[in-house]
RNA sequence: GCCGCGUUCGUCUAGGGGUUUAGGACGCCGCCCUUUCACGGCGGUAACACGGGUUCAAAUCCCGUACGCGGUACCA
């Protein structure tokens, strides 16, 4: 088994273009199969410089590693249709050559007048096909030698698959089952541009074929031109690799998660954003594997690992999914707990000490472990500020609503115990408290409240006995005193 | 307009003739745990688009309609 990824470089990597090079991969990785990226570059006018390495950058990031492709040489390079040109201009020829193929010449303006020439209400579009293409300046039109006249001048032209209606094209999807065109619903597509260069359907079949393709996997927007594919298999004598349509990504209204779309409604679709807002990897490609593809059972949580072993095309979905964010963020909470306190202590150490001052790794994945289960990203630690210095201020609704009258006697009550401690350490913490508010004979939370306060600023966190044995004694009692005086 | 694909809780989905009072997950709500906030546990909310047909029996098969999505470029 051979499958590739085929992305154009015209962009930031697409989140629904990220999940199709997922689903190729993990194919490849179930059955021992080889994954090919190829990088489709045969739209100058499109082409992004810095794209191509965004794409190669995101799939590392995801784990995704090809076994072919640009820098990654196999036997059937180049892996850049723009340095395969000549190859797909021979292939062209053999079509024109069996009749299945030919020359035309009509410019922007000859193919603007066909339209409106044509267009109404029943077909607003009218299309370059068997019926209209007599009308038009091509070699099935022009005389021999006015073609040859044409070519010897050097006027652009293009070369347009010949269509022959009256033909079912079906073919077998193996998501959908048989699908079936009417050969005379296709349209005369261009296979070579003016420019020389082949387009998209040319340039895909060509490479599927001399790269030794066997599934073609690739979103639904492809399902409307498979069937051209199919036609120009045929005329070439290939055969066709079995085909797969994913189905698609929607916007969480239903619509096409386009870019402007998308962002509306505060989902990113590069990749590239998800890697800056901090999303862990696992989890998104977790999320993506889920999304259209199910393992038959109730387990949810993957690594890439567990997916290579249960992904499988029959278990993919048909309908368009919607992106929920919500579950990606679950998914992000799941995986970095996964995480051991040190490794994310390694990614967050050097913002924690520019924000806080020079920071000790240990100190950081002790507070880390406090944090972990209150987290849904790496950097939300930051927003417990507490755990790195005194609070600035103290939540003014919680005061209000639960700083007693007895708060400051009972915290002060309380600092003259810990100062007497020898023991810091989270038991010797809390038989402190305990020994404290029996002694006092007041509850525990006429001493808790005041002085979860006094040391974070707010009325929720982790355990104070840990956030205590992790600031410390002296940073403890500072803190005490500092919210004695503002507190009252 | 035409062509194609689709349609089970708000979302991702299981189920593909009787096993179903339609199962799970996210979200939301409640309870428990608990110094707080979370985590966790338990429970709840909520779906077979509609209409015909086939059949003893349909969420499941067939047809139609509606709706959604995609395509309809010298873009991919």
């Amino acid at each position: 088994m051979r499958v590739r990824f085929a992305p154009s470089p015209t962009g930031f990597l697409h989140i629904g273009g990220l999940r199709t090079a997922l689903y190729n991969y993990l194919l490849a990785k179930k059955h021992g199969g080889t994954f090919v990226l190829r990088i489709e570059d045969t739209d100058r006018s499109r082409f992004v410089a810095d794209a191509e390495q965004d794409i190669l950058d995101m799939m590392t990031w995801a784990g995704i590693e090809y076994d072919e492709g640009p820098g990654r040489e196999g036997d059937v390079g180049p892996y850049r249709q723009s340095e395969r040109s000549a190859r797909y201009a021979e292939v062209a020829q053999q079509l024109i050559a069996s009749g299945n193929a030919y020359i035309a010449f009509d410019d922007d303006a000859a193919l603007e007048a066909l339209r409106e020439r044509h267009r109404s209400a029943e077909n607003p579009n009218p299309r370059y096909d068997h019926t209209t293409r007599g009308e038009m300046a091509n070699s099935l039109t022009l005389s021999a030698d006015e073609v040859a006249a044409r070519l010897d001048a050097g006027e652009p032209h293009v070369v347009r698959l010949k269509v022959v209606p009256g033909n079912a094209v079906s073919f077998t999807d193996a998501i959908r089952g048989n699908v079936t065109f009417e050969s005379g619903t296709i349209d005369d597509q261009v296979l070579i541009k003016s420019d020389g260069l082949p387009t998209y359907h040319l340039a895909n079949i060509v490479d599927d074929h001399d790269m030794g393709i066997t599934h073609v996997i690739r979103g639904e927007e492809w399902l409307p031109s498979t069937p051209k594919h199919i036609l120009l298999y045929e005329a070439m004598g290939w055969t066709a690799p079995a085909m797969a349509h994913l189905p698609l990504i929607l916007s969480p209204t239903g619509g096409k998660l386009s870019k402007r779309n998308a962002e509306k409604q505060g989902i990113p679709v590069s990749v590239h954003q998800y890697v800056e807002q901090g999303y862990e990897p696992a989890a998104l490609v977790n999320f993506l594997a889920l999304l259209g593809w199910n393992p038959g059972d109730e387990r949810e949580m993957f690594s890439l690992e567990a997916l290579s072993g249960a992904f499988s095309l029959e278990r993919v979905g048909q309908s368009g999914v919607q992106f929920d964010l919500n579950k990606l963020r679950w998914f992000n909470e799941q995986w970095l707990r996964e995480r051991t306190n040190e490794d994310i202590a390694g990614q967050l150490h050097e913002a924690a000490s520019e924000r806080f001052g020079d920071v000790e790794l240990s100190y950081l994945a002790q507070a880390i472990s406090m944090m972990k289960e209150r987290m849904s990203f790496a950097e939300d630690l930051f927003e417990a500020d507490y755990l790195f210095q005194a609070p600035e201020t103290y939540d003014e609704k919680a005061v209000a609503k639960r700083w007693k009258e007895s708060s400051s006697g009972a915290l002060k009550g309380f600092a003259g115990r810990l100062d007497q401690l020898e023991d810091w350490t989270e038991e010797a913490l809390e038989a402190a408290l305990n020994g404290f508010i029996e002694d006092e004979g007041i509850g525990m939370g006429a001493i808790m409240f005041p002085l979860r306060m006094s040391l974070s600023g707010v009325g929720g966190g982790p355990s104070l006995y840990s956030l205590m044995q992790l600031i410390g004694k002296e940073e403890t009692l500072s803190r005490i005193e500092t919210a004695l005086d503002r507190l009252g």
